[in-house]
DNA sequence: CACTTGACCTGTCCGC
DNA sequence: TGCGGACAGGTCAAGT
């Protein structure tokens, strides 16, 4: 659901509208989507401005003022900016999914200076905003924990394959699934590079050649970027911070493709269950090398 | 240590 | 038509 492309996606946009803005007032109707303590926020959210927006891994940070916001969409998160003049709760022609503003799934709204809002919607409700001071950011063992980011010039092959060995006994889906060690793969695009490398999913990272390692490298890495300039996948109900789809998904490989053609040799694609995931894969593209242990 | 299961939630789909 | 259950998959905690 929302991975690294689709959150880089809502990064790209919401940086273009939020920096500079004042946030003037927040309401939530769901404590674990952001917290209700009205004194907390009053001293720790209103009135700051932002100063910058980034992206780690799956999660978006704000830095305002004094303090930040740390966001996680998990599986079905959402956050729409709508600007000052938009017809709040009226729809919009622009829309390609999502059209009225709040709807049932919007447990926080952020209101600005300049009257625009940003809606977090979330269907399951396991997203979450946190709130953290300079100092409590640095102890935030979720951030502090992640691993290479894939966009960031250290996400070298070198590097790659050290941390990857450090999970040697591993299976590789689990591994790439692992935020600790790369930042930002889920199911969706752990599967994509993996057909596009040729390497079952269930294989054990010390199982894999240095060949197909370096072809797992760059198919990370052109896959990612690849969505990226798709906008996303819009699997289930990504939207971007317009509320727009992403069309990855009419150019992926495996994921969602169950007894489709494989592109490379025609065999229909299955799906399997790897690290407890719905896996998909070529049967034959994708054969599983189980070396001899001695 | 690797790995599985359950928890957190809601919407959809499938079989009866 | 509706009802129960499986499933979707990001992360953490607890158990094997």
């Amino acid at each position: 659901m929302p991975e690294l492309p689709e959150v880089e996606t809502i990064y790209l946009g919401l940086k273009e509208v939020l920096v500079e803005k004042t946030i003037r007032s927040v309401w939530s109707d769901w404590e674990k989507s952001f917290p209700y303590d009205k004194n907390f926020i009053k001293e720790n959210v209103l009135g700051q401005k932002i100063n910058l927006v980034k992206r780690r891994g799956k999660s978006l940070i704000i830095e305002l003022s004094k303090n930040y916001l740390v966001i996680h969409l998990k599986m079905t998160g959402q956050l729409i900016y709508r600007s000052n003049g938009y017809n709040f709760g009226g729809g919009h022609p622009n829309d390609s999914l999502i059209g009225k503003m709040p709807d049932k799934t919007t447990h926080a709204i952020f209101t600005f200076n300049d009257n625009s809002k940003l809606f977090f919607n979330d269907q399951r409700k396991f997203g979450w905003i946190k709130i953290f001071t300079p100092d409590s950011i640095k102890e935030f063992k979720f951030l502090n924990q992640l691993g290479l980011e894939p966009l960031e010039p250290n996400f070298t092959f070198l590097n790659f394959k050290k941390s990857l060995l450090k999970h040697s006994k591993a299976r590789i889906k689990a591994v790439l699934l692992d935020q600790t060690v790369i930042a930002g793969i889920g199911n969706i695009y752990a599967d994509e590079s993996l057909w596009m490398s040729r390497i079952h999913p269930a294989t054990l990272v010390s199982n894999i050649d240095s060949q197909h390692l370096k072809m797992l490298h760059s198919s990370i890495l052109k896959i990612l970027r690849l969505s990226i300039n798709k906008g996303g996948s819009s699997d289930r109900n990504y939207v971007n911070s317009s509320g727009q789809k992403g069309s990855y998904l009419e150019f992926s490989n495996v994921y969602k493709r169950t007894g489709l053609k494989c592109k490379r040799c025609g065999t229909a694609i299955i799906k399997i269950r790897v690290a407890s995931r719905g896996t998909h894969i070529c049967p034959n593209c994708q054969k599983l090398i189980n070396k001899k242990q001695h």
